[in-house]
DNA sequence: GTAATATTTCGTTGTTTGGCGAAACGAGAA
DNA sequence: TTCTCGTTTCGCCAAACAACGAAATATTAC
C-alpha cells in the first residue's frame, strides 16, 4: 500500500508529471530540469527525490552533475505507472510545449545553462 | 493534464484506494463504505465525490440510498488507472482484510447497518 | 590548500487536504 | 403535511505539502 501511495502521490503534481514526461525524451541533469520547469533549484531537487523514492526515476552522479532518467523498472507496478502517465499526457498541450522547449534547452551547453541559473 | 491530476490525486489516499478496491467486489451504498472505512459519513461522502469527479466511480440514487460502483469507463486513461490500482493492491494485506470484512458487512441488512451508524 | 559550482538539506511561509460535527438537503414514511 | 433518515454541504482545525532562500555538502578547478 505504501509503495502504491508513494507512486500515486508522486504523479499527483503538475511539476513532477512534467519532469517525468520530459525524461521520456532523454536523460537530463537537474539544471536542465530547472530550466524547463522554471522553479527554484531546491524545489526541483525535492521533486526529483520524490520521483526517485517512488521508483519512477533513477539517477547517476557524474562529477558535479546529477543525471536523471526513467527508472528501468523491474517492478510491474512501477512500469505500469510510467506507461499510464506517458499515455495520459503525451498529447497534453503543456507537455507538448515542454517537449519543444526541451529541444531548445538540449541545444545549449549544460555549463552555460547553469551559469544562467545563478544570474 | 487536469484530468490526469484529478485521477492521480484521487488514488493518492489510503481511504479512497480502499473504497475503490472494495467496489471491485460489488456495488456498495455509502453506509456500507462508512462501515468498512470507519470514518465519519461526511468524510466518506467527500472521498466518494472525489473518486466520482475523477471518473473512477459512478453512482446511482435509489430512494434514500446512494449506490456506488466502479465507473464503466469509456475513457482509456480512466480504465488503465482502475486496472493499475487493482493490480497493485489486490494482494495488499489491508485490502485483503477489507475484502473479508466486506463480506460480513454485505451479510447485514443495509437498514440495520445505518441504524448502527447513528448510535 | 582555496575558490567556484551543482546539488541537497534545513527552516519558514502560504496553500491544500483529510478529518470531524452541525446544519441543510431530499426522498420515502406516517 | 410532518417526521424520519441517508446523504451532502459548510465551517472549522490540524497535518501535509509546495515553494522559496540560506546554509551545508560534494566535487572539480585553480
Amino acid at each position: 500500500m505504501d509503495a502504491f501511495l508513494a507512486l500515486s502521490k508522486a504523479l499527483a503534481d503538475e511539476s513532477r508529471a512534467r519532469a517525468l514526461l520530459a525524461l521520456r525524451q532523454s536523460e537530463l541533469c537537474l539544471c536542465q530540469l530547472i530550466a524547463l520547469l522554471g522553479l527554484a533549484p531546491s524545489t526541483v531537487s525535492k521533486h526529483m527525490s520524490q520521483l526517485k523514492q517512488a521508483g519512477l526515476v533513477a539517477s547517476r552522479k557524474q562529477g558535479r552533475w546529477v543525471h536523471y532518467r526513467l527508472a528501468p523498472s523491474a517492478d510491474g507496478t512501477i512500469r505500469v505507472a510510467q506507461e499510464w502517465a506517458q499515455e495520459a499526457l503525451v498529447r497534453d498541450p503543456l507537455i507538448r510545449e515542454d517537449a519543444k522547449r526541451l529541444r531548445a534547452i538540449l541545444r545549449q551547453d549544460p555549463a552555460e545553462l547553469c551559469r544562467q541559473q545563478c544570474a
